[in-house]
DNA sequence: CTCCGGTCGT
DNA sequence: ACGACTGGAG
């Protein structure tokens, strides 16, 4: 298969069917990569009630932040869940801003995805995932973002295996489009709205997906993973 | 591989 | 009631 071709054709049916995403925009990149952290294996609606929270009290902000106890920012976060480890993983970034940029974001603009992508996986709470949501959302760098509805669509239609790494996955597009930060941005926002929408775990909803002119044939009422025939 | 965890849809 | 949710660490 010719595999740009392949993931221009996705993009371009699923921008078609959805409209433009606008994602994060008018937000700080502290915002953006705060709530890059909160949204871990979370529902987004569950990050807005705990970003809710913190805008309520002027906590938006760096500086702000760094003066709250680990416990008071639990408080806080409380309901992105998991709020003892993702307080201490909001923690580990305030650390390291205040450690490469004095708590301003802006201070890391000049740096490259090369350059920052590693130091960000030093920092203990940010994974590849968290780290490419922060370089491509908060900092507009030409970095793909992988999750699980990625994985799950791309497998489903028999276009990787179920098991490929998140490196791997992230090459698979990264090897073939251009480095261009808006069409990075807008195609992990169709993916992740595509996949919430039509692509759930148990039992997808394919009669109706942006992508199902894709599939050779499906079954509607078993359309999981395994039933889906691979287009060739 | 297991735990973290409140919230929401089924 | 139950599992999934834009993961990551130990």
């Amino acid at each position: 298969m010719n595999r740009e071709a392949t993931l221009r054709d996705y993009y371009q049916a699923m921008l078609a069917a959805l409209g433009p995403s606008r994602w994060w925009p008018g937000r700080t990149p502290f915002e953006i990569a705060l709530g890059a952290i909160l949204t871990q294996n979370t529902a987004w609606t569950n990050v807005e009630k705990a970003m809710h929270a913190l805008r309520e009290s002027g906590l938006l902000d760096p500086r702000a932040l760094a003066r709250l106890t680990d416990e008071e920012l639990a408080t806080f976060i409380r309901p992105a869940g998991a709020f003892r480890v993702k307080a201490a993983r909001v923690r580990n970034f305030l650390l390291f801003l205040h450690r490469t940029c004095d708590l301003d974001m802006d201070g890391l603009r000049g740096e490259t995805v090369e350059t920052l992508r590693p130091a960000l996986l030093e920092v203990s709470g940010i994974g590849p995932e968290t780290a490419d949501s922060i370089l491509l959302y908060a900092l507009g760098l030409p970095s793909f973002v992988v999750d699980a509805y990625t994985r799950r669509i791309l497998n489903r239609h028999g276009l990787v295996p179920e098991d490929i790494a998140y490196g791997e996955l992230r090459e698979f597009f990264m090897d073939v489009l251009p480095p261009d930060p808006a069409l990075y941005n807008e195609y992990h926002a169709l993916i992740v709205r595509t996949g919430k929408n039509w692509c759930a775990k148990r039992q997808g909803k394919c009669p109706d997906c942006p992508l199902a002119v894709f599939l050779e044939e499906f079954s509607p009422l078993t359309c999981t993973g395994k039933s889906i025939i691979p287009h060739p």
